[in-house]
RNA sequence: GGGUGACUGGCGCAACGGUAGCGCAUCGGACUCUUAAUCCGCUGGUUCUGGGUUCGAAUCCCAGGUCACCCA
């Protein structure tokens, strides 16, 4: 039967529906139990035993066995699977006003894939599955789309993307990893909140963004007539709280960068970023440290993760550790002796660092040399610390090593999990930067960002010695939910139109 | 952006230049303890799209599309 025919033959049952006086799109029904619940209160039930209880509950047909006057049903709601054992006798006896025909109906007018409510009390079959003994069901929702295979179910990637929601009816696990995601923002909220922190909305809406290096998605405002960009970053208007008093914010939420996508990129993504008043980045890598140990122990009951096979331990504390000291002990080039940039760069090079000539400093050519030859290398969590001024354009200088400034970015798995500094609070030092930065902005670079006057006003204001984080919330979720693709942490990635246009 | 691979009934898969098949689901029939129920029978295809080579293309070639993986 092709996709049309099989797609009638339901739309004719939910006619028939109607006309035997039953709606196939219900309006409620009373649901007392879910079927984890069932199964675990009734799991004491010796094989062919029943509990004189009766039970509500609705869920979706999974699976139908159907014989001459009985039938067994899977049925699957949010919590899992139960089965319905469906006898002749019963439910014409209990349904005989209703409908005299009920459990006829019941086998020619269902298929896998509707929603029915049922009620009836508890049993476990002679086979010993337990099961819920239908007196009485209701269709509740007619599909007529069928459901993939039963044993293989939906395997296709991309189908499995874009019809995600296929690909949680038939893949628990997938149910299973939004539910945890879900879990893991409200741990993250609990716990900020318990120290005091409050969660203040920022723009998503701006006329510059800013706080990050990375190209913006642009849009246009009608009756105000001007482009718009998506903002990149929440740190700016999270710091202008700050200025304002709020001396512990975050903000969780979306952030859009028009940039390539991959599996741990997605045009758009969630963060957190939190910002402490009074505080420096060693606060901030204690806080850093709580908030995913709690968020891993609330939701994984564990600190001992595996990841894509690989074992993780998330027991602090964490290493920390120097990107100089960490460059030294993997390559043996050690970039404090360094004295011009030209020594470097042929260090760099002759060790294998590519696009050694792009690097116009030390300190990017130190990053570079990380990047390239240490950060995958870092499976077990690990606070990388001092990061040159010259990548870190929002952070304050280091209280006693020239060049570099106050930064931690923490890596599990090979990946930057987590990013926080001592926030540059000087207004005076923090243009130079910006300025710096819309210098090659207007030399051609993309990803470079203009200077955001009000942000810098609000500076010369005072903002109080403060400390910043920013957590990468859907890569977090990749590493506790064992994802290996960021999509899979995501319930909709972004995804081209199956067929062009034009 | 570059490379590699995938794309065939609703779903999962075969057919490797010679009549597009199989399993599940669907549809019809039998069946009161099934667990991918079983048994009997029947449907269902623009092989991603467009060109080309060939007597003949799912298969070979070219271009395009989407997705995946790797690299940048």
């Amino acid at each position: 039967m092709s996709a049309d025919d099989l797609r009638s033959t339901r739309l004719h049952k939910a006619n028939q529906w109607r006309e035997l006086g039953f709606n196939p799109y219900a309006y409620r029904w009373d649901v007392t139990h879910h079927a984890a619940e069932l199964q675990d209160k009734y799991k004491y039930l010796e094989n062919g035993e029943a509990a004189d209880v009766e039970v509500a509950i609705a869920g979706r047909i999974m699976n139908r066995r159907v014989f001459g006057k009985l039938a067994f049903f899977t049925l699957q709601d949010e919590t899992g699977t139960i089965q319905l054992y469906l006898d002749k006798a019963k439910i014409s006896e209990s349904m005989a006003a209703i409908d005299p025909a009920a459990f006829d109906h019941l086998k020619t007018l269902t298929d896998a894939g509707d929603i029915l409510g049922v009620k009836g009390s508890i049993r476990r079959t002679e086979k010993g599955e337990l099961s819920v003994y239908v007196s009485q069901y209701a269709i509740l929702t007619k599909s007529l789309q069928p459901l993939p295979d039963k044993w293989h179910g939906l395997t296709d990637v991309e189908k499995r993307y874009r019809q995600r929601y296929v690909d949680l009816i038939v893949n628990p696990e997938v149910r299973d990893t939004f539910r945890k995601r879900a879990l893991i923002t409200a741990a993250i909220r609990r716990y900020l909140s318990d120290r005091n922190f409050i969660e203040i909305e920022t723009p998503v809406l701006q006329t510059e963004a800013g706080g990050a290096d990375a190209r913006p998605f642009v849009t246009y405002h009608n009756t105000l007539e001007m482009d718009l960009f998506l903002r990149i970053a929440t740190e700016l208007h999270l710091k202008r709280l700050v200025v304002g008093g709020f001396e512990r914010v975050f903000e969780l939420g979306r952030i859009f960068r028009n940039e390539g996508v991959s599996t741990r990129h997605n045009p758009e993504f969630t963060s957190i970023e939190v910002y402490q008043a009074y505080g420096d980045y060693y606060d901030m890598m204690e806080l850093t440290e709580g908030i995913i140990t709690y968020a891993a122990q609330d939701v994984l009951q564990t600190l001992k993760i595996t990841y894509q096979g690989q074992e993780v331990d998330l027991t602090p504390p964490w290493r920390r550790v120097t990107m100089h000291d960490l460059v030294k002990e993997h390559t043996g080039l050690d970039f404090t002796q360094f004295k011009t940039l030209e020594e470097a760069q042929a260090a760099a090079k002759a060790i294998g660092v590519p696009n050694v000539e792009e690097c116009p400093s030390i300190g990017k050519l130190l990053n570079e040399t990380f990047e390239e030859k240490v950060e995958a290398t870092l499976i077990q969590p690990t606070y990388v610390l001092d990061y040159p001024i010259e990548v870190s354009p929002l952070a304050k200088p280091h209280r006693s090593k020239p060049g570099l400034v106050e930064r931690f970015e923490l890596f599990i798995v090979g990946r930057e999990t987590a990013n926080g500094f001592s926030e540059l609070t000087d207004p005076i030092d923090q243009r130079e930067r910006l300025e710096a930065q819309a210098a090659r902005k207007a030399a051609g670079d993309l990803e470079a960002q203009g200077v955001d006057e009000d942000f810098l006003l609000a500076l010369e204001y005072g903002m109080p010695p403060t400390v910043g984080l920013g957590i990468g919330i859907d890569r977090l979720v990749m590493l506790l939910c064992d994802c290996p693709s960021i999509r899979d942490a995501i319930a909709f990635p972004l995804l081209k139109p199956e067929k062009a246009e034009d």
